[in-house]
Parts: structure tokens; C-alpha cells; sequence
DNA sequence: GCCAACGTTGGC
DNA sequence: GCCAACGTTGGC
């Protein structure tokens, strides 16, 4: 699951990208930077979170076209997320590529997976302020099921 | 807008 | 290496 304010990044914004690609940069947090680095592989599905709203919901899907490689915008001094503790020699932030694929029939909200006992593990509910977490095959099977997608 | 949770930094 | 201070995230 990948998880953005909409105001920042919105799954439209994704769409709306040639080929429906956009790098997925500016991580800033250790944890999240580990599956960007070391989990994260080419093929994988993406679960589009928009958080920070009145209803912070699961919108749709995308896929990983390209796995973690260096965070270049860490190296910017121009860029809003520069690091210079990041060095190119040295990489301290990682990115993939992601591509839009679809939404959901209908979104499911966080307030939904809450009542949920099969999603009741989810990170999303425990880790709330990571950005890029895990999700289980049973989980993805189940929230494309509530948004109305065959898994 | 408030505030709880929590990741990160820095003093010791 | 501990822990207080601080900054940010994100639900409400």
C-alpha cells in the first residue's frame, strides 16, 4: 500500500500521467525506505491510499514498473526533499516507478477496513504513519473484493 | 484546527 | 546508549 495526501498527489494525478507513470520519491522514513529498497520488485500491485482527508480511503490500483533504485531528488539542494546526508556514492533514500492500473469500483474507506476482522492486522491500522507498508495476499484479495474488483 | 502517536535528533 | 525535545503525520 502506498499512501498519499491527494492535495500533494492523487490517484487522478497518477492517471493522468504519460503512460499513467510517475516516480514515487521524496520518502523520508527508514522503515518505508526498507520496502522501497529491499521488498518492493517489478510486478507488484499497489493498493492507492489518499489519507489526510475527511475520509482517507483505499481508491485504487497500480502496479510497481520498476524497483527500488536511488532517490535522486535527495541529491537536489533544489529539491524539496534534498538530503545532504544522502550521497550518491551512498544512497540514504530509495524510489520505484509506479503505473496506474484502475480503481476501484467504489473506495474503501478507512472507517470500513476498521470494522473488518479479516483486515483487523493490517499495518494501516497499527502503523498508521507509514507510507509504504505491507499487505498480505488475503488482504489485498479482500479489500478488491469490498471495492467491487475480482482479485 | 487540534492533538495523539511516533520517528528522529541531539545532549549528556 | 538513553531519553527528552522536537517535528511530522494523519485521524478526527
Amino acid at each position: 500500500m502506498f499512501k498519499s495526501e491527494p492535495s500533494c498527489f492523487s490517484f487522478a494525478d497518477l492517471q493522468s500521467r504519460p503512460d499513467g507513470t510517475e516516480h514515487w520519491d521524496g520518502v523520508r522514513n527508514f522503515q518505508a525506505r526498507n520496502f522501497l529498497r529491499d521488498e518492493i520488485a517489478v510486478g507488484d500491485g499497489v493498493l492507492f491510499y489518499h489519507s489526510n482527508i475527511a475520509e482517507p480511503a483505499v481508491v485504487g490500483l497500480a502496479e510497481v514498473v520498476r524497483g527500488g533504485y536511488p532517490d535522486w531528488t535527495a541529491f537536489d539542494p533544489a529539491a524539496e526533499h534534498f538530503d545532504p546526508q544522502s550521497r550518491r556514492e551512498e544512497p540514504r533514500w530509495y524510489m520505484v516507478d509506479v503505473r496506474y492500473v484502475r480503481p476501484l469500483l467504489r473506495p474503501v474507506t478507512l472507517a470500513e477496513m476498521k470494522l473488518h476482522p479479516a483486515l483487523a492486522g493490517m499495518a494501516l491500522l497499527h502503523r498508521s504513519r507509514l507510507s509504504v507498508q505491507p499487505v498480505t495476499g488475503a488482504e489485498w484479495t479482500y479489500i478488491l473484493q469490498l471495492g467491487g474488483v475480482a482479485g
